[in-house]
DNA sequence: TTGTATATTGCAACGATGTTGCAAAAACAA
DNA sequence: TTGTTTTTGCAACATCGTTGCAATATACAA
């Protein structure tokens, strides 16, 4: 079990109270988080420090976005692999339509995908949109 | 050849100076077109009104959104098919990394994809980046 | 432990954008 | 053409992304 401080600094980012906190919603909740989410769980946070502390984590490759249709962007923790250099989140997103929770599907495969030939693929972003186990 | 004029009557829209020029440059480009990208080619409208005219297009089934990594909202024409009561826009999207030009690919199906059981899917969105012809 | 170099925070400030209300203008149907 | 309904353009407000800067906190060497 890796602490929060040890992952910061792995990752040669300072250890503050903030960046913390943040970390650790990450670590508990293994969903992906809007800013909204973060100030909910952390209210009383400096909204800029807040926004500066985020792109800080994806700067790094401690966290990358999740996007989905209703445009809220959303952050999810990455995986071990991915560092300041390389982003390497290779893996589906799925967001239930309902309660609006996403997750990061680890354990299914990306397709394989075939486009005609005037294309060059380097990135697949795949959401699948549906109802989770709570909600079905 | 359907008319912009027609589009927006079968789609119950009126028809409007703005609207009509909204929908010919989805017409002409063939691309995804984000607000500022209208903007520009469209200087001296009210931004409210094209706010309104985005909004009222994609109510109406005329436009669907297209989402992509650097959360840049952008919208593309939709397919014939789609109506104000159900959306049936089932492509890839593809957006270069270089030009950034966001294009729709309807000619190459969607993977079946099977996720765990705990998951009902209900839609697929993906999004391919890459490079395209131009900028190989 | 202390001092110092460096990074971070919190605040002000600015622009861009999403959104609603409302009166004037335009589109549509008879 | 006339009356009804919708749309437009503007004001207004909230929210958000972003940067600069001085005060503060962190990391590290001595």
């Amino acid at each position: 079990m890796v602490s929060s401080t040890q992952q910061l600094s792995a990752h040669k980012i300072r250890t503050t109270e903030i960046r913390i906190a943040v970390l650790n919603l990450f670590l508990e909740n293994k969903q992906a988080l809007s800013k909204q989410d973060i100030e909910q769980f952390l209210p009383n946070q400096d909204r800029i420090t807040l926004y500066r502390t985020l792109k800080t984590f994806e700067d790094k490759g401690l966290i990358h976005r999740v996007i989905n249709s209703s445009n809220i962007l959303k952050y999810a923790l990455c995986s071990d692999s991915c560092s300041h250099d390389y982003h390497n989140d290779q893996h589906i997103h799925f967001e239930c339509t309902n309660c609006r929770q996403t997750t990061c599907i680890e354990n299914v495969p990306l397709p394989k995908l075939t486009l005609p030939k005037e294309y060059l693929v380097q990135n697949l972003e795949l959401t699948v949109s549906g109802l989770c186990k709570d909600c079905k």
